[in-house]
RNA sequence: GCCGCCUUAGCUCAGUCGGUCAGAGCGACGCACUCGUAAUGCGUAGGUCGGGGGUUCGACUCCCCCAGGCGGCUCCA
């Protein structure tokens, strides 16, 4: 990623005067990537560099190597992206085409979807649009009857124009601010009106202020989003400050391809999707499941101390309990259909609460007991729709670190805070630190059910939580469970993407279902709070972050094989065995490569396996009683002694070291 | 679920216009080699070309259906 330009100091912008010329005056940049493209106005909306005020103005210069300036870049490779679709194809009908997060797209209604030799057609008609030079100029339209005329033959743009009122996000950009406003795109010799398209703005002055871009995919999306609407083919694209900003994000684009853990997982032989089994049900192979088991070790371990109780359940149940959690009317759609016997129709489990409930219901309950803390690895199957499987982050057959928590509605704020510390302790044990929370409450949809005092007094113990983290914030509205609001843990991966990890609920719906009660200090009957909290979410999931995070080469404590011993020469097995067995004695998982290979093939294959430590021997270390060592960097130790070499190597392990270990990091020599 | 694309050996991939094209590398196995920090050499075996139907004298190749995958859309308790 290219660096963010440092704020430019404001610009006043005379009466009359176009912004451009201000800033010319002014001496800022009018090409590379600190080129001003926009400026913001004392409100803060973006304006043209054309746009020129009646009144002395001042503004904030809008960098091209900014978010809101690659935004504007973004924008308006859009629109050259439209025109140039127009212009190849005549028949195609515009939808619409918004900046996004690191890109762009555009929807359009054409007759075939695009191949992808439309794609790179496409992108040279773009390149010599761009090069030419077509200024971006705004023009007001006079009334919406106006509008409509211009637009006739859009019939997509004609419907934003009739939904003006009441559509005006960032998405829509076509229509917004008070007034419908168009761009049209003018040959710069001749004036001549090339393209135009309905679009609130800004823009940049010309086309050629777009430094660098690339088409990436065509797919189809629904107009508006709405799955009853037609398809629309939508054209994605990336634009850029610089072809270094450019080919920097195509690179982590490429980095992020390397880790995928689909492809991961089957290199390093971790698990598999068998298309006998079906879509989404993963099988974990031993080296997936060395790692699955060490990671719930751990978590087993720390909840244990942490005053949870471990529960069991079933993976399956008489429809009746969905009914009493409320599950099933939301979440019919995606549980998978009920099997029929004796009578009664059994639904595989898609949440383990109801479950959890019963337990807790099973006797009568002592404000004593609580909060009383209920824990699970429970395996949970959920129809997912077919297109939307995707390797282990997306499947149908899941098993969640699943807890319920009961406690006093007194309680509840200690208990939150207590437990998001825990969350983020842990996951940052397993390596993961970078972190946000994220906020969900309810909006005035009719899914969310249950008293709005409670949910505001739920949503505002969460915020407290959540703020006495002392991490950002970012809220959420309407994206609460349909039974209470929920606080989400963001976590940043090795190279900077976020994944959404934990989530903690409040839940008063369930405790009044289930008719869950405790009996008080004063001896009335009450009910509790249930705090729903997961802490992997899914431990595939969370399986297939870790991988990406660490791009194969875990954590020595997680590695399935954490030392393979290389022998010189045949006759240096015997002495490396004897190692092994000492590193075994010590719980290390350890094996000796006594194939017919070559020494260096063998630390080639180790390597690509991402093993963390190659152990050595040859004639040298034989003689001294030695070891030599070699990372998964290529970096190396030689001459350990072996009573050292393997107290470190499980003084290592043993501290869950989340680095890679390498020459410099194993002091070993001391 | 919807749209587009894809599926050839365990893996990664060639395969022209429907007709000696069932092919390579890696891996596996065998033999030789015994080597000081990322690929030793030689040889052998492996495929109903995802499954089913159709068109055709003839289908890996064209058409239809299904399954699985990929990229999006929608969805994600």
């Amino acid at each position: 990623m290219s660096t963010v330009a440092q704020s430019v100091p404001p610009v006043v912008v005379p009466a009359g005067t176009t912004a451009g010329t201000a800033l010319r005056e002014a001496g800022l940049p009018g090409k590379g990537p600190e080129a001003i493209v926009v400026v913001a106005d004392g409100d803060g909306a973006l304006r043209d560099l054309s746009w020129a005020p009646m009144v002395n103005s001042e503004v904030r210069p809008v960098p091209a190597n900014s978010p809101e300036g690659r935004s504007v870049i973004r924008h308006s490779c859009a629109h050259v992206l439209a025109q140039a679709v127009q212009e190849l194809y005549p028949e195609a009908k515009l939808g619409i085409g918004p900046p996004i997060t690191d890109g762009f797209y555009y929807d359009f209604d054409v007759p075939r979807p695009f191949t992808p030799e439309d794609l790179q057609a496409l992108e040279k008609r773009m390149k010599q649009i761009i090069k030419s030079a077509q200024r971006f100029s705004r023009r007001a339209v006079d009334s919406v009857e106006d509008a409509k005329q211009e637009l006739a033959a859009e019939p997509y743009k004609l419907e934003l124009v009739d939904l003006k009122s009441d559509v005006d996000t960032s998405e829509v950009m076509e229509v917004g601010g008070g007034e419908l406003t168009i761009y049209d795109n003018l040959d710069p010799r001749s004036g001549e009106r090339v393209w135009g398209d309905l679009c609130r703005g800004p823009h940049l002055p010309t086309t050629k202020h777009i430094p660098a871009f690339t088409l990436m995919r065509s797919a189809a999306a629904y107009w508006r989003g709405n799955e009853k609407n037609p398809q629309l083919q939508r054209i994605y694209g990336t634009a850029w400050e610089s072809a270094e900003a450019l080919d920097a994000y195509l690179e982590l684009l490429a980095e992020a391809e390397r880790r995928d853990h689909r492809k991961i997982g089957a290199e390093l032989d971790l698990f598999s999707f068998p298309e006998e089994i079906g879509s989404g049900l993963a099988v974990f192979h031993p080296k997936g499941g060395i790692i699955r088991r060490e990671l719930e070790n751990y978590s087993r371990q720390r909840h244990e101390q942490a005053g949870y109780e471990f529960v069991n359940s079933p993976h399956i149940s008489k429809s009746g309990l969905f009914h009493t959690s409320g599950h099933l009317p939301y979440y019919a759609d995606t549980m998978f259909p009920p099997v029929q016997f004796e009578g009664e129709d059994y639904y595989l489990k898609a949440m383990n609460c109801p479950m959890h409930h019963l337990i807790y219901r099973s006797r009568g309950r002592s404000y004593r007991e609580l909060p009383l803390r209920l824990f699970e690895f429970g395996t949970v199957y959920r129809y997912e729709k077919s297109g939307v499987v995707h390797g282990l982050t997306r499947v149908r057959g899941l098993t969640m670190d699943d807890s319920h928590i009961y406690c006093t509605k007194e309680q509840m704020p200690g208990e939150l805070r207590s437990l998001l510390r825990f969350v983020l302790d842990l996951l940052a044990d397993y390596g993961l630190a970078d972190f946000y929370l994220e906020l969900s409450t309810r909006d005035d949809s009719p899914k969310f059910i249950g008293d709005p005092q409670q949910w505001e007094e739920a949503t505002e113990a969460l915020r407290a939580a959540a703020e006495d983290s002392g991490l950002e914030l970012v809220p959420d509205p309407g994206g609460a469970a349909y039974y209470g609001p929920k606080i989400s843990v963001q976590a940043k991966d090795a190279i900077g993407r976020t994944w959404q990890m934990s989530t903690v609920q409040v839940d008063f719906q369930h405790p009044q279902r289930f008719e869950l009660e405790y009996q008080a200090a004063d001896g009335t009957r009450k009910q509790p709070v249930v705090l729903h909290r997961a802490l992997f979410g899914s431990i595939e999931r969370f399986f297939g972050v870790l991988t990406e995070h660490y791009a194969g080469a875990f954590p020595a404590w997680l590695a399935p094989v954490q030392v393979v011993g290389i022998p010189i020469a045949a006759e240096h097995a015997a002495y490396l065995a004897d190692v092994a067995t000492a590193l075994r004695a010590k719980g290390i998982r350890v094996e000796v490569d006594a194939s017919d290979d070559r020494m260096q093939k063998k630390i080639r294959n180790h390597t690509t396996q991402k093993v963390p430590f190659l152990v050595l021997a040859g004639g040298k270390d034989v003689e001294a009683g030695a070891v030599s060592f070699r990372f998964r960097d290529g970096s190396q130790i030689n001459g350990i002694p072996v009573d050292r070499a393997v107290a470190e190597i499980a003084d290592w392990v043993a501290r869950r070291e989340n680095d890679s270990p390498n020459a410099e990091n194993f002091k070993v020599g001391g």
